[in-house]
DNA sequence: TGTTTGTTTGACCAAATGGTCAGGAACACG
DNA sequence: CGTGTTCCTGACCATTTGGTCAAACAAACA
């Protein structure tokens, strides 16, 4: 009756221990090299030689390229969300705005292959996004944008356009992850490490750009 | 004696007026092409139709793909870097760097392309750049970031790390070019123009930081 | 007009690449 | 041990793609 010949069933649930363990070497395997080259970039080949497997066992755990890439994309955007999801509405704003600008600088500096995944697929039209961006993001953000008008409105920080604002955190921390290469270049030797100097400055920009 | 038999020698200097006309063509079929795919994801059979050349006929003005996206890059290069350069040392500071603040953002507005197609590059590395970064870009943001540093010194604009304040400058306004789709999903119908709004909140934020 | 020089193309090629498949090895378990 | 299931591989295929080439065509010009 079953007579379909591909055998990980769902991959959202690995049965064996083999099967969770090729998992997630593929998927970092393919972290690595989609956020450095690109989708089209990337090739199976090489993914699979990250992963320490065969071309033809990648393929057996994941049908296709896309699939791959997809499994990625969808893992990560509740990852990649989720600094934004515990921006508190009951704490004090501007520690909250500021918590969640740390958050995500933090993460250009220990996620920045996840940070350029998503550059790389947004540059380019999210052509493998589908309507991820207006079904999750949209809604969060919009859900946030309203927690922030309501501190404008009750006058505890400055009055800044709200959806700017959320757009200005995003370039300022996710910058230092994707481009990455031009700020050490610019920097030169000297402060090998961007961070510490990025977050004291956009700390207190935002301090400065918040308060009343 | 002159066995070779590529044509156009020079692109910088064009001799017929066809070679001029498709010449262009191509840079410009080029910029669309590699901007919106990448330099991997372009194809030159692609970049051709987009000029309305055949294949071959590219490859006689180009001899490879590489050469064009070369061609593009240090071409658009000047382009880019254009508004930082004139900075003027002489003027005052705040409408200075506002002015470089909001030539940026026309910049992003009117030049997506070119915004994309150095986003794409640096994002992975710049592998296409070679050292262009660090004897072109750096030493401009070097002179400058001295500028800046005189302007603190003498108490004109507020404290603050001059590279990161550049940094802040290219990240907050490339990104409504590098990121329009995420901006304008986010922003939904209303307001289809970001534009005007973010240059208002980028004018208002730069003023609260430089502000002494 | 004839000849040289510049422009264009159809046909073609080699390499890279995403993906398939039949069967072999390893493992689980009665 | 035997048997069914899971895991893995070498060989193979079709398509895409960057690039070549000989020859046709057009322009310039003597």
């Amino acid at each position: 009756m079953n007579s379909e010949k591909s055998p990980p069933r769902i991959p959202s649930e690995p049965r064996t221990r083999i099967q969770r363990r090729n998992h997630k070497a593929i998927l970092d395997a393919a972290l690595d090299v989609f956020s450095s080259k690109g989708f089209r970039g990337a090739t199976v080949d090489e993914i699979a030689q990250a992963a320490g497997l065969s071309k033809p066992n990648l393929l057996y755990y994941f049908p296709t390229k896309e699939a791959m890439h997809l499994a990625l994309l969808s893992t990560l955007l509740d990852v990649w969300l989720d600094p934004l999801r515990t921006l508190d509405p009951q704490g004090d704003p501007v520690s909250e705005i500021l918590g969640y600008v740390r958050r995500k600088l933090e993460m250009s500096r220990e996620m920045p292959r996840e940070s350029r995944i998503f550059a790389n697929e947004v540059l380019q039209g999210g052509p493998h996004l589908g309507d991820t961006l207006g079904t999750v993001l949209k809604p969060l953000v919009d859900e946030k944008v309203e927690v922030i008008r309501g501190w404008i409105a009750a006058g505890r920080i400055a009055e800044v356009h709200p959806y700017h604002l959320i757009f200005s955190i995003w370039s300022l921390t996710q910058h230092y992850a994707d481009f990455d290469v031009q700020v050490r270049t610019v920097l030169g030797d000297e402060g090998a490490d961007p961070f510490p100097e990025a977050e004291r400055y956009l700390v207190a920009l935002f301090t400065k750009l918040l308060t009343p």
